[in-house]
DNA sequence: ACTGCCATACTTGTATGGTAGTATGGTGAA
DNA sequence: TTCACCATACTACCATACAAGTATGGCAGT
């Protein structure tokens, strides 16, 4: 199975990448010619991923003058965590109620490295880590199109928590967190569950405010 | 100020509500060629809005085979309503707490056009007004943002509602509950609104299972 | 020095021809 | 009859040319 990636997904996969990872910082502007050339493909392809990236608001298009990385809108970064608190508190409730045990085994797992990623100082991949925890929750109560969605708010988010990776992570809080929350899951106690996740996520934007003196020309 | 949108823009939104509004029943084969002949446009702003539609999971595009309106995926469409009935419980709470005098009159009215519609009869208006007092309610508590992100899978949830409308949709016990919910919001009385809520949502996929049976070519 | 105009070099938007992969129907051989 | 093969007519995908709107810098006139 040779089966190649259509150009303009592979375009697409790759900005939305560098935007969220801020290897593209926001505002900067970017043209359908000068990123046709980098990726050696035609302006159609990347006109395609422009349209897709557009929808979900990581750049904007301006007809005739230009396209950008879209600036974080903090307004949107709050909402983004309100979504899901909501949601994954309702989450963990169900998955109190009822979880696979295979899902489960895969949270312990995920913990377990998390730990590790926490000896190595591995910024990045207890980044990914903490994005795989959350997501096996709601696979484990099959709500994966709930999950997806929630994605296209988390981009900006998750650009605002890369920013924070620079400065202080405190990770081993977050990591305890997921930990007490595997266990509240395994003994059935939803209202401690709530709880934790509740704490959880509104670390997630604790320094929000901060961050924005810090990086003004990254915030609308 | 004549300014036109953009073709592909067009094509996008008329698509996108012929698909919801059932004018495109699900399955219908798509292909670029033929909407391009229909809308005089070039294949060029078509295959644009397939774009944006196949990303919302309004159609499916199959490499090199075809593209067509998506079935209405059932799992999609109850996690569609788990989701609305999270968030929306959520967001009345915050209502109930403080929500703008000039927001809340908009409410009132909506409430009002709501039983002129029902005297006439008309499903349709009422479906828009229906639309429309939820989006008040998110407005008001400065959620449009969440708004918006509910609205990519309200679109499968919609479409089940509209063949709802075919068959029984007892307006009046809505319209009922959209009264309290306004009552309740104006007293600040956050459980009995969070309750109204609950199980105003919950009517809205009542009949799903039925209407798989009556309608399975619709459905995945 | 300052202002108004315009050529020019950008940008995105649209149209169109060509390419490669896929389904289909017919034909000929076993 | 049945099966393998192939011509053909689709499809989405991509490259490219052209159109139309916008910012910019220089130049002429005041």
């Amino acid at each position: 199975m040779h089966s190649t990636a259509s150009a303009g997904s592979v375009v697409y996969t790759r900005l939305k990448q560098q935007i969220v990872s801020l290897e593209l910082q926001p505002g900067t502007p970017l043209s359908e010619k000068e990123v046709s050339l980098t990726f050696e493909v035609s302006r159609t392809p990347v006109r395609e991923s422009f349209v897709r990236l557009a929808q979900e608001g990581l750049v904007i298009v301006l007809p005739q003058r230009g396209t950008r990385v879209s600036l974080i809108d903090s307004e949107l970064v709050e909402e983004a965590r309100f979504m899901r608190e909501q949601l994954e508190k309702a989450v963990i409730r169900l998955a109190c109620d009822c979880f696979p045990d295979d899902m489960l085994t895969l949270l312990g797992n995920n913990v377990s490295l998390q730990l590790e990623s926490m000896e190595r100082q591995d910024g990045k991949r207890m980044f990914e880590l903490d994005e795989d925890f959350h997501r096996i929750l709601f696979e484990g109560v099959r709500k994966r199109g709930t999950w997806n969605v929630i994605q296209q708010m988390n981009a900006h988010l998750n650009r605002s928590r890369i920013l924070w990776l620079s400065t202080d992570p405190h990770w081993g809080v977050l990591c305890e967190q997921h930990q007490d929350m595997v266990q509240a899951i395994r003994s059935h106690d939803a209202d401690r569950a709530e709880q934790l996740m509740k704490e959880h996520l509104s670390l997630s934007i604790s320094n929000l405010a901060t961050l924005k003196e810090q990086y003004p020309d990254y915030f609308k």
